[in-house]
RNA sequence: GCGUUCGUAGCUCAGCUGGAUAGAGCGACGGACUUCGAAUCCGUAGGUCGCAGGUUCGAUUCCUGUCGGACGCACCA
């Protein structure tokens, strides 16, 4: 379809320019890029549209007369174009209504072949994405998941348009937060491991991170002693490395569980402990070159108020790095281990600031690839009591709410008498969970900010992930019953495509054709944008395009058996796209529910 | 104070590079299970797209201003 449309777009573009030397006019069509092709509003009026407004002033004609033009210069063309598509002039647009048939054709290869997609614009493109980055002083929250999900789902979403992606984590494994939960437990821990308290590893690890403001109420030197903590670290005093080796590795096995049960995973690992000294040689190399300034305390700058941001610090006057420091080294680094054509950061946009300055700081500093890099700034998840604070006790535990989550629906489940269809309940309760979970985290814009609303994400019904994933089952169990049915009712592989096409080239069937037809699109303006909330949207527009298409259509109980065997093939096609998509939402697919 | 960002139906959100009557879901009301699974479907009600200007043949979409919310402007990460 996608293919389809270009080739239109191109004819159109050309008929244009006939137009245009027919006029006498050397300018002013613009170039191929300006001329929009859209989808009219109802199938009647055909299936691609070219709006002729813009024309108007050039041609000093009305768009309708435009339009009426364009279609009597297009229609003159040869088979070579017409045996795609009929274009016809509707008021001032110009409409195509395509040869169906090749699009059906097209469709229904999705039912015989895992690996269909073969609209790839974005291969050969390297595309690294960088998400999660997890402190190693407590487990996995809400906010969290979102991140996850985010980058998770962008990376597959990448894949699919054909890129080279390589998803990578940076675990934020050192520093005073991770010496307050190493204090805490060298006080109230008493050598304990995770399995004497029956907890997960990272929720162990997280209690004595809260424990830690009791222990500043009952010992005023606690902030000191943390301080003191983090120096014997960084001198590399071989007790406080063992505890904290022991602790991170509590902590970070935790954490992968967490991942693993949300379906997310990375190409590679790095460790703020092992990175974290790495920008301190670039920012030097840079004072050496006059990119930044050394200030008489010692401490070195760079100046960014020309670009409308501040004076930001790179080294202190002790020379150690911070924050901004350890992310260049650490852009660098991978640029040279994984030479990428993108890099996308998926950080909250609380964040947005020192990313706007981390890009300027490697553009002075010559790299040319600092405008690749991308910002992918994700709202804050609020919930309806407001905003997540730690010290509110007010902070969503991931695996707590995925638990819940999961009880409910194991619930529904049981409500509903379907315990016994679906084999392991529990098991797919975990997937509806997770389904309902993503789908929500996901169908919002990355940009806003948004509100997860525990009643309405735990109900079932509506705009939701269960709801794509029981049109996913219901398209299977047409699938069961039709090979149930005896040879007669199978669709046959042999049979050739264009007859088994031809069948289906009618109104009844189209609507659910075009929405099919219209993946590549969907796929290409969500990888492009970067939101795969495009793709959620397309999501439940085909799942609502399915549910009404086999309501209204028998497919076994047709009385006419070639349209029968037909449209079980289209059911193949709507069930391997809907898992396809839900893949790239990590919406887990299920064949029963 | 400066900067970034958001402001669409009672609520939660879509609306692709400006374009053909602004769309879903929830909630409300009324319907549909002897019919390929009702976690479903159909219908009704509900919007001066924060406000005011501007650009344009045309603006929810772009620009300016303004009001409201969120976030940021650390030798924290």
């Amino acid at each position: 379809m996608t293919d389809i449309k270009r080739l239109w777009k191109e004819a159109v573009f050309a008929a244009l320019e006939n137009l245009a030397s027919a006029s006498g006019l050397t300018t002013g069509i613009g170039d191929m890029e300006s001329l929009v092709a859209e989808y009219p509003p109802k199938p009647e009026l055909g299936d691609i549209g070219f709006p002729m407004f813009g024309y108007a002033k050039v041609f000093k004609k009305s768009p309708a007369v435009i339009a009426t033009e364009m279609e009597r210069l297009l229609a003159a063309r040869g088979e070579e174009l017409l045996c795609h598509g009929r274009p016809k002039a509707v008021g001032p647009y110009l409409n195509v209504f395509l040869h169906r048939v090749s699009v059906i054709e097209e469709v229904l290869e999705r039912g015989r072949k895992d690996d269909w997609n073969s609209y790839l614009p974005f291969a050969g493109r390297k595309v690294m994405v960088e998400f999660s980055c997890p402190n190693t002083n407590k487990p996995l929250h809400l906010g969290h998941l979102r991140n996850n999900v985010l980058g998770e789902s962008l990376s597959r979403i990448l894949k699919a348009a054909g890129a080279d992606v390589k998803k990578v984590n940076l675990i934020n494994d050192r520093g005073i937060h991770i010496c307050k939960s190493m204090l805490a437990y060298q006080v109230y821990g008493g050598g304990r491991n995770p399995e004497d308290e029956g907890l997960k590893s990272d929720h162990f690890v997280g209690k004595y991170y809260v424990l830690f403001n009791q222990l500043k109420k009952e010992d005023p030197k606690a902030e000191e002693k943390a301080q003191e903590l983090l120096r014997l670290w960084e001198s590399g005093d071989a007790e406080t490395l063992k505890l904290w080796k022991t602790m991170n590795r509590w902590a970070v096995e935790g954490i992968k569980t967490t991942y693993a049960r949300q379906g997310v995973g990375f190409d590679d690992y790095y460790f703020e402990s092992l990175t974290y000294t790495r920008g301190k040689q670039e920012v030097l190399d840079g004072l050496s070159r006059g990119v930044f300034y050394r200030d008489d305390d010692g401490s070195v700058w760079v100046d960014l108020e020309d670009v409308g941001l501040d004076k930001k610090v790179l080294l202190r006057k002790d020379g150690t790095s911070i924050y901004i420091t350890q992310d260049i080294g650490t852009a660098i680094q991978r640029s040279k281990d994984w030479p990428f054509d993108e890099l996308v950061y998926v950080v909250a946009s609380e964040q947005h600031y020192h990313f706007r300055a981390l890009f300027e700081i490697l553009r002075r500093l010559g790299y040319s690839w600092s405008e690749n890099l991308f910002h992918l700034a994700y709202g804050l998840v609020n919930l309806p009591s407001g905003r997540m604070k730690t010290r509110e006790g007010t902070v969503v535990d991931a695996d707590d709410l995925i638990d819940e989550l999961a009880a409910l629906a194991q619930k529904e489940i049981e409500a509903k008498g379907r315990d016994s269809m679906v084999g392991d309940p529990a098991a797919v309760a975990e997937k509806v969970a997770l389904g309902a979970l993503h789908y929500y985290l996901l169908q919002t814009s990355p940009t806003k900010d948004m509100l997860y609303d525990p009643e309405q994400s735990l109900s079932f019904t509506g705009n939701t992930g269960p709801y794509i994933q029981y049109m996913g089952a219901r398209a299977c169990s047409i699938l069961r019953k039709g090979a149930e049915a005896g040879p007669a009712q199978v669709l046959q592989e042999g049979d050739a495509a264009e007859a088994v096409a031809a069948v289906l080239d009618n109104e009844a069937d189209w609507p659910l054709i075009r929405c099919l037809a219209s993946y590549s699109g969907a796929l290409e303006s969500a990888a492009r944008t970067k939101e795969p909330s495009i793709m959620a949207a397309y999501a439940h527009e085909l799942a609502a395009e399915f549910s009404a298409w086999y309501r209204d259509n028998p497919v076994l109980s047709n009385p006419d058996p070639s349209l029968s065997a037909g449209r079980l093939q289209l059911v193949k096609a709507a069930k391997s796209t809907l898992q396809q998509v839900c893949g790239l939402l990590c919406i887990p697919f299920l064949e029963v529910m």
